[in-house]
DNA sequence: GGAATTTAGTTAACATGGTTAACTGAATTC
DNA sequence: GAATTCAGTTAACCATGTTAACTAAATTCC
C-alpha cells in the first residue's frame, strides 16, 4: 500500500522500483518544503540558484543553466530577482564581455542559511521517529545518490530520443 | 553540490543530514523527470493527480486537495484540463450535490500507465551503474520513506482515511 | 581587414501551476 | 425559515518553465 505498481512494460527490477518509488517520494517532499520557503521568500529555484552560488562559488548564466538543469532564460529572470534582492551581484567578464559572472552577496549567504536551516529543520522533523537504523539506511541512500550527481553530469545519454516535442493531444 | 553543508544553527545529527541531502536530490530528481514528462503532454502535477485517481479510486475535489498538498482552487484547475483531454470524468454525489467525484476514465489510465513507464525507465537508466548493494540499500530507503508518508501525512491534521475505505495512500 | 558564423545573454510571447479572496449553491444549525 | 457552514469555482496575481527572435561580443574564414 505504501507504494505504487510498477508500470507496465518495465521489468520488476530493483532499479525499476527504486527509480518508481524515488519519483513519488521527491514530489512529496518538495511540495512539503515549499510550505516552509514561503518564509524566506523565495521559492526553492531561486534557493536552489543562491545555494549553488553559495557553495559553488561564482558561475556563469550559461553554468548555471547547466547545473540547474533549464534553459538560460529562465536563469535570466531568476538572478535578475535575486540580483534585485541584493542577494546576488553580477560582473562582466574582463576576458570575455559576453561572460556575466554571478556571485552570492553576504545577505545572499545569510539568507540562504537561514531559509535552509529552517527547511531542513521542517524536513528532518518529518522524520522523527524513525529508529537509528532506519536513519541510518537513509543516510547511506542519500550518500549514494548525492556522490552520483556529483559524479555523471546526469548522463543524457539515458534520455531515450531528443527533446521530442511530440505533438501530444494538446489543444 | 552533491553535498551541501550543514545549514548553521542546525544539528550534525543523522536526522539532519538526511533532509540536507533529501532536499536536494528531490530538487534535481525531479528536474530530470519533467524533460521525459513532457512527452506525455502532461506535467508532473497532473500525472501525480491522474494517479490519485488511479491508484487510490475515485475522490472529491478536497479528498485531492488534501492529498495533494495544494490548494483547491489548483485542483481544481487541473482537473479541469485532465477532464478536456477525457482522461478524467466527474459525477456528482448523489447523496450530498455538493460533492464532485472524479474518477480516471480508461483513457486516463493508459497514458498514466505510459507516462509513468517512461519516467520510471528514464530515472532507472539514471540508476545504472550501481552495485546490488547500493541498490539494495536504496530500495529499503524508499521502502521506509514511502512507508513514512503512508502513516504520517504531517502538517495536515486531517482526518487518515478518506471517505472510501480506500486508504488514501499513494506512492 | 572584414564578412559570416558562433556564442552568451536578454527579451518577448505563451503555458502551467500555485496562492488568496470573493462568490455560488447545497447542506446543516438553530 | 434564517443563518451558518461547506464544497467547489472564478478571478486576480505571481513565479517558473519553454521556445523563438534579438543584441552584442568573440571567432572563423576568405
Amino acid at each position: 500500500m505504501s507504494s505504487l505498481p510498477i508500470p507496465a512494460g518495465l521489468p520488476d527490477t530493483d532499479r525499476v522500483r527504486v527509480a518508481n518509488r524515488l519519483h513519488s517520494i521527491a514530489i512529496r517532499l518538495l511540495r512539503r518544503a515549499r510550505t516552509v520557503d514561503r518564509e524566506t521568500g523565495l521559492g526553492p529555484e531561486r534557493l536552489s540558484l543562491l545555494s549553488v552560488l553559495v557553495f559553488a562559488g561564482p558561475q556563469t548564466m550559461s553554468d548555471l543553466a547547466r547545473t540547474e538543469m533549464v534553459s538560460r532564460p529562465a536563469i535570466t529572470r531568476i538572478v535578475k530577482s535575486l540580483e534585485a534582492f541584493r542577494l546576488v551581484d553580477r560582473e562582466t567578464d574582463r576576458v570575455d564581455r559576453r561572460r556575466v559572472r554571478l556571485r552570492a552577496t553576504a545577505k545572499g549567504r545569510r539568507l540562504l542559511e537561514r531559509g535552509r536551516a529552517r527547511r531542513v529543520a521542517y524536513i528532518a522533523a518529518d522524520l522523527g521517529g524513525l529508529s537509528k537504523q532506519e536513519l541510518a539506511t537513509l543516510l547511506s541512500a542519500t550518500e549514494i545518490l548525492a556522490e552520483r550527481e556529483g559524479r555523471a553530469p546526469l548522463a543524457r545519454s539515458s534520455a531515450p530520443g531528443g527533446p521530442a516535442a511530440s505533438g501530444s493531444s494538446r489543444s
